[in-house]
DNA sequence: CCGTTTATTGAAAGACATTTTCACTAGTCT
DNA sequence: AGACTAGTGAAAATGTCTTTCAATAAACGG
């Protein structure tokens, strides 16, 4: 079984059709989906899905860190899976596609000096890239 | 006169009412303001201001740079200004406040590293930090 | 395997947020 | 000052997201 099925057990989550269609959906995606797409093509497997339970499916997957929301220019209202320890996506700014990269580390560097500029202390951050991915690039 | 109307008439633009109206709001404001703040206080200098116009509004500067767009956690609809070079915003956790940082250069190291590691030919970023401020520490 | 318990669901209605339309207003240029 | 046209604002339309609540279906114990 997969990995968010453990994770929804292990925090008393019950593992349903609804939220295995939206989980798939976004496992079989390459691109950020908005909740309305993601019901539409989850209907194709749970047919009764309601964009209501879609919401509520993602805030919950989005607490347990299984997936994250990506920020667009317009409409900031995207879903991709996302990896344990891997918290940042580049986006395609042709086909849309999304992809994780790890890179945290060189953030501590930028972090430590901000924080001595500025006397704020850090403790989140939102990072993200943007470009055109190697099938595009042609 | 202050740069956002060199922008303005270097591309052609009106200087009206209600652009110095929602200019002079962000200038005035620490913390990002959503469309709604920035009409309501933008009514008491120019009454007939209208949401439209400063959704409008928003949306021009932010074309010219003259302004940035911020993304919280929940409801991502928050605008700062930002000054030319300055690209990236600290927030507070506590009081909201915003304020920006210099540090683009320490992410070349790390656009160059993905680069390698996807092949994505990266050209734009959207960097943003989340902590306390001094005062909030307190 | 079957019934019980209770988290989860989905439809409808509601609350906001954002965009479109269009007649009118007011910057800008001469 | 007058003409031209970008810009404005109210109303209505459209979208997006949330709340409510009775019905459903996971999970668990027998």
């Amino acid at each position: 079984m997969s990995l968010w099925v453990d994770v929804l057990g292990r925090e008393g989550h019950r593992i349903t059709r609804s939220r295995r269609a939206v989980m798939e959906v976004l496992a079989d995606a390459q691109a950020p989906l908005s909740p309305q797409m993601i019901c539409e093509r989850g209907r194709k497997r749970h047919p009764s899905l309601g964009l209501v339970t879609v919401y509520r499916t993602l805030d919950l997957f989005e607490d347990l860190g299984l997936v994250m929301r990506v920020h667009h220019g317009a409409g900031c209202h995207g879903y991709v899976l996302s990896s344990p320890g891997h918290r940042h996506v580049v986006l395609c700014d042709g086909c849309g596609r999304a992809e994780e990269f790890v890179g945290a580390d060189d953030l501590d560097g930028l972090i430590d000096r901000v924080e001595g500029h500025t006397g704020y202390r850090i403790d989140g951050h939102l990072l993200q890239l943007a470009g055109l991915c190697p099938v595009c690039q042609a």
